[in-house]
This record gives structure tokens, C-alpha cells and sequence, in this order.
RNA sequence: GGGAGAUUAGCUCAGCUGGUUCAGAGCACCUGCCUUACAAGCAGGGGGUCACAGGUUCGAACCCUGUAUCUCCCACCA
């Protein structure tokens, strides 16, 4: 067979993804097992593959084929989200191009266009994720705006609504000019932005005096309603009562007088524009003012100003600024640092804005939420997440639902011309009941609420609708086969970015409709950065093309190389050198495949003393170090759970355990091995291809099969997971390190060529390594088993194979008394010093009363420990005197 | 302003109850090797006042108190 010296990763994604998916290997059916459950964080209809998803996805991948291989019953359920403002500012976008304008569409007509994108494009970043290895199980895929899950979306609504949770009011909303919609808290980024600080001077109404104050914002004067000032501030008592007349529209207004007001800041006045910011709202509720809306939705001066109309919001104010100048009003103008929010999904500036908009009461629904999480019910990784939650979900806001936007599901209410409003499923149901209210109702005038509801309004039921989504109106009691089944699900692997947006409403979702938590875990992983530490993003364009490094380095590569530098909760500071590094671990793999295929299995070939050694070491170390990869795993520590497997397949397998039953060359001609080596070799490839396969799908699929010919069922994929040996041997894996080390040394200094055969020797016998493996042999002389050692004696001296080189080492160690002496007595100081801190800490009264009583054994073991060691260390200085 | 977390080698990070796993790993770097699985490799090597200052302790990377720097979240002053 000839086997490539390199490994193709791209031919063996292809086969092996294909493969996978013709056997149903992904599909996941109730049966009588476990069910091992993840739902995908639905990505954005419109996305394309980015870091994060990588990240993400290749976690829940490895924790999927992990569970598969354990025997549990996994289903990952993909899908895609309909991310209502996204998809509508793209598609907006595109008729555009087509010379199409939104506004001049019917919303069907709107809806019609819509849709037919996402038919063409909405499936992109799926079949992007097969790329990946994603092993999800495509039939199940969901889209929130599937027929179904919509009606689950709008039962919610109502149910909400006649429990008494949702309500409709004017409230001061984040309102995104651009994409002419209010955006929820959540998606306002605020950024430090340099401002100009206008001091403004409005003169006093019947007086020659002047009030000076301070505003960033000049453009909306035009809808101030007061002025206000702190009623403790001695500089403006006097004016108690007077009013003051607004510049530009010359609007005579009162001053107020207002604990709110910070006397430090500015000039320690505050002009009131309640239309425009919500501290200046909430006043005006408080003071009963006027509220002048001076802007139009889409950023422009409005008809209301009286002057300016129709100018765009940021033109406006560098223009009032100047005319103010002019007139004489400015009094001085600073510069300042504030924050300003931005809209994240359209990255305008947000803008305060008055407007009717449905809301949910949070306090109500959000407290078994808050519980569980705090009880360990669901579990933050890392649990650091745990006080943020805590403290958000403690000051919860009423979160605002509605979207004024097409694309969504659109709010099930219903008005008639007399004002009235019911919430009903469909037109006719909403007529029955406005009849009631109204008994001269026409069907014509009753007209349905032309907003949708926010996007994660439909997201927080994902666990639930993906499964049932009629379960919302049937009850939890009347859940079909798959809800039953798979709900809760196990892990959820998200951003710590969507903790309040996602995680925890459907925690809230959650425990509202189904009574239980809607997952156990929930992985956080963190944000994808540059090497810089800034974050990958598109308009930044440091983001590399996850497509471009799958081809570069392989599905496996990258996958190793995002997973190698991903600590849980921690952003990870990526570079393209860590998928250099899972690359070169998949070529390793690969050539230590080459190499065992190259075995030949002789009939008279016999096992060495140092074959059978190493097969004992390796099965002890596969076991040993499995262990911690299982503990690793079940703690979600990935990066560590990698790493292990990493160390132990190159350094343990590759390095030590193939260079130790690899046959010898003879004439330039490959020994043959025996097959109870070879036997043993191919199983410890077995197991280690299975420990690696959450990690690196493709490549052991390849291996698995070309080992040898295999059922179509037999697949890795679907192979056991390696079970950990109950009777680890520690003590000869302790040993097999001294002989590592004396191996090491010896190579060493055989490569060094200045020396000569005898001068090697000297340095042998004279080395650390040397005098610690005849410690350890004086000591259990009985038990050694290094697996270059070999037993024969010759001549009063041990005759050490190492490679094809021997070397005699004196069994009578020539060593130095005196540095002897010195040692032992070193190592029994220190023995000693603690044992007496041991033994201060047991005697200590606080201690052993609040300990716990492992601790107390762990400390006792250590003194016994150290008792024993010490007494060994007395034995031995009292044999050198 | 409120809250959370971080600071350990050039980089990314481990280090669990204070001590015989205590200063570690991977990568990068340096030196020597194209040796018969692999140069995408092998063998060796250098490198850290554990942010700083105090304290507690027989003993501190770890506990306490300050200081500095950074990150994130929440709120936000015109």
C-alpha cells in the first residue's frame, strides 16, 4: 500500500462528510437511551460563517460526538434565525440596488421578496458548518419563522397577554433612525465619543438676565418645555417662578426645580426636553410639561421644531451651533468626552424617542430565572458569569417587544376606529371579541397592529418550539414524543454577549412554559480577538475567512488550532500559527499511521524485553491520562482536554511508545515485528484515533478505515469511547520516567562527537539521571522494567540497549560519600520542616474544628508520608555513616 | 458612578484545600541534525522578583489590605 507522505485533509473531508450523512450517523430518534441534547445558537439567516461560529460550533461538535461515542443518544438540532432588522435592513438593501424602494411595496408584496431570499441564500452558513464537521442533525433543521414555530410565537403573545404581563405604552424607546425601528437596551452600543459642550444662554422673560446651559445636544432646543436646577443651588433661588424664553423659537418656559439636577456639572442647569431623553421625559412626567417631538423618525427635523425642518439631525446642530454664535448666545463652548449610543445592528446613533410600543413585564416572569441559575440548577462555565446574571436579572427592565419592521411575526392585536384593542389569534376571533366592546364594529375597520415582535421574542422559545411547537397552546402536559424526550436539553455553547438577550430568557421561556430549565450547561466561550486583542469583525477586516483556513490547513487543523487557544470564558486571542499547529498534529498522526502500516508481522519474529515493557508502560499511560482527559471534559475544560490528548498521542505514543516497539533495521531492511506487539500497537492507535475524534473528525475516520477493512456501519463515529483501566500501575509509569530520563541523557551525550566512547562513558556513569534510575533500582531492584533495559550482566555491569548503541553501566555505583551525605541530608531537613508544619496545622484547634474531615485525612496522610520518608532518608545516611 | 474578573516565560494560558506535581505546558526562540514514519520532523538548550507595596503564617503565585494597569457588564450628567 503506498501512503502518502503528507496528509490530504481535503479528499477525506469530502468522503468522510458524505459518508456520514448517507449512513444517518447524524439522526437522532427517542429510543430507549440516554439523550445527550444540544440546540444550535441559531445564526442569523443572513450570516456568513465568522470566527465565533467556528468557535462555537466546533465546541458543540466535539461535545456531540464525545456523547455519540458514550453511548448517549445525540442530537444537536441546527437551525437559523430570522434576525428580523438584519435580514430587513439586507433586504431593503438589495431592492435598492434593484431601484426598488421599500416604502413603495406592500408589506405582502415586501414579505414576497423577503422570503424569496432567504429560499436563495438563508441556507449559506448551514452548509458552511457541514464543512466544519458539524454533525448535527440536518433533518431537524428550524428556522424562526418556520409555520409552526411563527404560531408557537404568537401563542406566547397571547398567553402573555391574558396573564396580564403584556401591556402597550408610550415610553421613551431607543429609536434607530436608519432602520427606523426601536432597538431594545440590549442592542445600544455606547461608545466614548469627543462632544462639543454648548453653553447656551436662554434669557430670562422680563429681566436682562441671562441662564446659561450646558448642552451637547443644540438641535433639539427647539423642544425644550423647561429649564431645571437644583432647588439647593443658592445661584438660581431667585429665580423661583420666572420663566425663561427657548432661543431660536423664542417659547417661554418655566424653570423647575429638581433634586436631579447635579449642581457640579456644566452650570448647573438643565434644559428639559422630554421628547428626547428619558431622564428629560421622566422630568416632564414629574413636572407635567409639554412634550415637543422636534424629530422625524428617520433623523430629520420635524414640522413640530418650527424651524430647521426637514435638516438632517447632526446638520442641524452644527448649524443652530452657528447661528446661536451669531446672535450672541453661545457663551462658550468645551470640549467633552460622553458616551453615545449606537445601534448594533445598523450602527446609527440611537436617538431617545417617544413612541407607542408593547412591553413585557419581566418581574413576574423572570424569578425561577434568577433561582436556578443561583442554585446551581443551570450551570455558568465559567461560573464567574454567574454575579453579571445575578445583578442584570436583579434590575431587569420590562423588555420592549415590538419592532416596527415587516419582516417577523407580526403582533397579534387588533383595534377598531373606536380605539379599542383585543389580542386574538386570527382577524375573525379578534372580531368577536371587539364586538363585544363594540357593537357597531365593522369588519372593515378592524386593522391589525403593523409592528413584529423583537427578534428574540421567537429565539427564546428555540429549545422548546424546535422540538413542539404546539406544545405552547396544547400545555406542557400534552407535549409530543421528542419534547418529552429531549427537553431539557444538555449543553448550550453561546457568547457571553447573548446572556441576557438569549440565555436567559429562555431560562425565563424556560420555566413559563414547560416548568423546567431548558438546559443544564451553559458553555460561554468567549470572543473572538486579533492578536492585537481587538474584535474580529468585518468592517475591521481582520477577520480571516474561516473558508480559506478550512482549506488551508484542513477542517482538523483549524478545528485543533480554534480549540488550542479557547480557555472557557475567556476571549481567545486567535492567530492563524495555532492552525499551523493542528495541522502539523493531524501530519503527525498521520505518519505515525504511515509507520505502523509499514509493520510487517513475521511469524518468527519474538517480543523484546523492551516491547513487552513499553506495551505495559503505554497501556498504563493511555490509561492514566485518559482519566484526566474524562475529568477535563466534565469540568468543560477544552483547551486542557485537547492538550492532553495532544501530549499524549505525539509525546507518549509517537515519541516514546513507537520509538521504543518500532523493529530494527538490519541491511538497510526493516525487521518484522511479532504480532502480539503488532496486535497491541494497532489497538492503542484504535483507542487513540477515538480520543481524538471530538477533535479531529476527518483524519480518523480516514485512519479508521485504512487500518483495516471495515463494516459500512463500523465507523468511528460511532465507535465506543475508550474506557479508563481500573488497576492503574502508578508505580511503573514513576519508573518508566527514570528510564525516559536516562534514555535522554544517554542519546545526549552520545550525539556529543567531541567526546570519545570511553569519555561518554565517564559522563554516563557520573550523570543525575544515571545516579537516580540506581536509586530507584537499589530500592526495588526486584520491579525494574524499563524498556531499554535489559536483564543479561555482563561482567559486573547492567548492558543498557538503547537504540542500536550499548552501554555498560557499573552496577557499584562510584558515587561521591560526601555530596551522598550532603543530599540525604538536605532532602531530610526539608522532610523534616514539613512534618513539623503538618503537624502544627493538626494541631490546631480552628483548623480541625472547621475543616472538613478529608482535609483533616489529607493532612494526616501527609504526615504519615512524611514520617516513612524520613525514616527511609535516616536509614540510608546511617548505611554511608 | 456601580459591579465582576484579570495581571505567572516573548505569546496564549495551567497551577484545584497555602507545603514533595511548585514555579509548569504548548507555541515562539537558540543550537545541532534531511537518521530508514514524519523538516508540517528529531535531539538538546536558554528564558519568569508569579503586576507593585505591605500584612497574616513555621511557610505565600495562592489568604488579607492597599496601589497600578487591563478587560467586561450595568447605569449614565445635560
Amino acid at each position: 500500500m503506498e501512503i502518502a507522505k503528507t496528509y490530504n485533509s481535503a479528499q477525506a473531508e469530502q468522503t468522510w462528510y458524505k459518508y456520514w450523512l448517507d449512513n444517518k450517523f447524524f439522526k437522532s430518534t427517542p429510543d430507549h437511551r440516554t439523550p445527550y441534547t444540544i440546540v444550535i445558537p441559531p445564526p442569523n439567516v443572513t450570516g456568513v460563517l465568522h470566527m465565533g461560529h467556528m468557535l462555537n460550533n466546533t465546541i458543540q461538535d466535539v461535545l456531540i460526538r464525545r456523547a455519540r461515542m458514550l453511548g448517549f443518544n445525540a442530537c444537536w438540532v441546527p437551525g437559523t434565525d430570522h434576525a428580523s432588522i438584519a435580514t430587513e435592513a439586507k433586504v431593503v438593501a438589495l431592492l435598492k440596488e434593484q431601484g426598488i424602494n421599500k416604502a413603495d411595496l406592500s408589506r405582502e408584496d415586501f414579505l414576497k421578496h423577503a422570503w424569496g431570499w432567504k429560499e436563495k441564500y438563508g441556507g449559506i452558513i448551514l452548509e458552511q458548518l457541514k464543512k466544519l464537521g458539524a454533525s448535527c442533525d440536518w433533518d431537524r433543521t428550524r428556522f424562526t419563522m418556520d409555520e409552526p414555530l411563527s404560531e408557537a410565537v404568537i401563542d406566547v403573545f397571547i398567553d402573555l397577554y391574558n396573564k396580564g404581563n403584556i401591556y402597550r405604552g408610550v415610553r421613551m424607546v431607543n429609536w434607530d433612525p436608519q432602520g427606523l425601528t426601536a432597538v431594545s437596551d440590549e442592542e445600544v452600543i455606547h461608545k466614548e465619543a469627543q462632544s462639543k459642550l454648548v453653553y447656551v444662554k436662554y434669557k430670562i422673560e422680563g429681566a436682562e438676565e441671562f441662564m446659561t446651559v450646558a448642552t451637547t445636544r443644540p438641535e433639539t432646543i427647539m423642544g425644550d418645555t423647561a429649564i431645571c436646577v437644583n432647588p439647593t443651588d443658592e445661584r438660581y433661588t431667585h429665580l423661583k417662578g420666572k420663566n425663561v424664553i427657548v432661543p431660536v423659537v423664542n417659547r417661554v418656559v418655566p424653570i423647575i426645580f429638581d433634586e436631579y439636577v447635579d449642581k457640579e456639572f456644566g452650570t448647573g442647569t438643565l434644559k428639559v426636553t422630554p421628547a428626547h431623553d428619558i431622564n428629560d421625559f421622566n422630568l416632564g412626567q414629574k413636572h407635567k410639561l409639554q412634550t415637543i417631538d422636534v424629530l422625524n423618525p428617520n433623523g430629520t427635523i420635524s414640522e413640530a421644531a418650527g424651524a430647521y425642518v426637514g435638516m438632517d439631525r447632526f446638520a442641524c446642530r452644527k448649524q443652530i451651533i452657528k447661528d446661536l454664535e451669531e446672535q450672541g448666545l453661545v457663551s462658550k463652548i468645551e470640549e467633552i468626552k460622553n458616551k453615545v449610543g449606537y445601534s448594533e445592528r445598523t450602527n446609527a446613533v440611537i436617538e431617545p424617542r417617544l413612541s407607542m410600543q408593547w412591553f413585557l413585564k419581566m418581574e413576574n416572569v423572570s424569578k425561577p430565572a434568577l433561582e436556578n441559575v443561583l442554585n446551581g440548577e443551570i450551570k455558568l462555565i465559567p461560573d464567574k458569569f454567574i454575579n453579571t446574571y445575578k445583578h442584570w436579572m436583579e434590575n431587569v427592565h420590562d423588555w420592549c417587544i415590538s419592532r416596527q419592521l415587516w419582516w417577523g411575526q407580526r403582533i397579534p392585536a387588533w383595534y377598531d376606529d373606536k380605539g379599542n384593542t383585543v389580542v386574538a389569534k386570527t382577524k375573525e376571533e379578534a372580531i368577536v371579541q371587539l364586538r363585544i366592546k363594540n357593537a357597531e364594529l365593522t369588519t372593515e375597520s378592524v386593522k391589525q397592529d403593523e409592528d413584529v415582535l423583537d427578534t428574540w421574542f421567537s429565539s427564546w422559545l428555540w429549545p422548546i418550539t424546535v422540538f413542539d411547537p404546539a406544545v405552547i397552546r396544547n400545555g406542557k402536559e400534552n407535549a409530543n414524543e421528542d419534547l418529552k424526550y429531549y427537553y431539557p436539553t444538555n449543553d448550550l455553547v453561546t457568547a457571553p454577549e447573548i446572556l441576557f438577550f438569549w440565555v436567559a430568557r429562555m431560562a425565563i421561556a424556560g420555566y413559563e412554559w414547560m416548568g423546567e430549565k431548558p438546559f443544564t450547561n451553559v458553555y460561554l466561550t468567549g470572543i473572538v480577538r486579533d492578536k492585537l486583542g481587538r474584535k474580529m469583525s468585518k468592517s475591521l477586516g481582520n477577520s480571516p475567512d474561516p473558508l480559506d483556513l478550512i482549506e488551508k490547513y484542513g477542517a482538523d487543523g483549524v478545528r485543533v488550532g480554534m480549540l488550542l487557544c479557547s480557555p472557557a470564558g475567556n476571549d481567545l486571542m486567535f492567530d492563524e500559527s495555532y492552525c499551523e499547529q493542528g495541522r502539523n498534529f493531524a501530519n503527525k498522526v498521520w505518519n505515525a499511521f504511515r509507520l505502523i502500516a509499514g509493520f510487517e508481522v513475521g511469524s518468527d519474529a519474538v517480543q523484546s524485553d523492551a516491547q513487552k515493557a513499553a506495551i505495559t508502560w503505554f497501556e498504563n499511560k493511555l490509561s492514566e491520562q485518559l482519566e484526566i482527559i474524562n475529568d477535563h471534559y466534565s469540568k468543560y475544560r477544552m483547551s486542557d482536554a485537547l492538550m492532553t490528548t495532544y501530549k499524549l498521542v505525539w509525546d507518549d505514543f509517537c515519541a516514546w511508545y513507537l520509538e521504543a516497539i518500532k523493529p530494527d533495521f538490519i541491511d538497510g531492511k526493516a525487521q518484522p515485528i511479532d504480532k502480539a506487539t503488532y496486535d497491541a500497537t494497532i489497538g492503542y492507535l484504535e483507542s487513540l484515533l477515538k480520543i481524538m475524534h471530538p477533535w479531529m473528525p476527518f483524519i480518523t475516520e480516514e485512519i479508521w478505515h485504512l487500518i483495516k477493512e471495515r463494516d459500512t456501519k463500523d465507523c468511528i463515529i460511532v465507535a465506543e469511547w475508550p474506557t479508563v483501566k481500573s488497576n492503574l500501575d502508578k508505580k511503573q509509569l514513576a519508573e518508566f520516567e527514570v528510564s525516559k530520563e536516562l534514555v535522554a541523557m544517554v542519546r545526549n551525550v552520545r550525539a556529543q562527537k567531541q567526546l570519545s566512547p570511553k569519555e561518554k562513558l565517564e559522563v554516563i556513569e557520573k550523570s543525575e539521571a544515571t545516579r537516580s534510575y540506581f536509586d530507584n533500582t537499589i530500592i526495588k531492584l526486584a520491579n525494574l522494567s524499563a524498556f531499554s533495559y535489559t536483564k543479561e550482566k555482563v561482567e559486573g555491569a547492567f548492558s543498557f540497549q538503547i537504540k542500536t548503541t550499548e552501554f555498560y553501566i557499573p552496577l557499584a555505583m562510584t558515587l561521591n560519600k560526601e555530596d551522598e551525605i550532603e543530599r540525604l541530608t538536605k532532602e531530610l531537613d526539608y522532610n523534616k520542616g514539613f512534618l513539623k508544619s503538618v503537624q502544627i496545622k493538626l494541631s490546631n484547634e480552628k483548623f480541625v474544628a472547621n475543616a472538613k474531615p478529608e482535609v483533616i485525612e489529607v493532612e494526616r496522610k501527609k504526615e504519615s508520608d512524611a514520617l516513612s520518608k524520613i525514616k527511609t532518608l535516616e536509614e540510608q545516611l546511617s548505611v554511608l555513616g
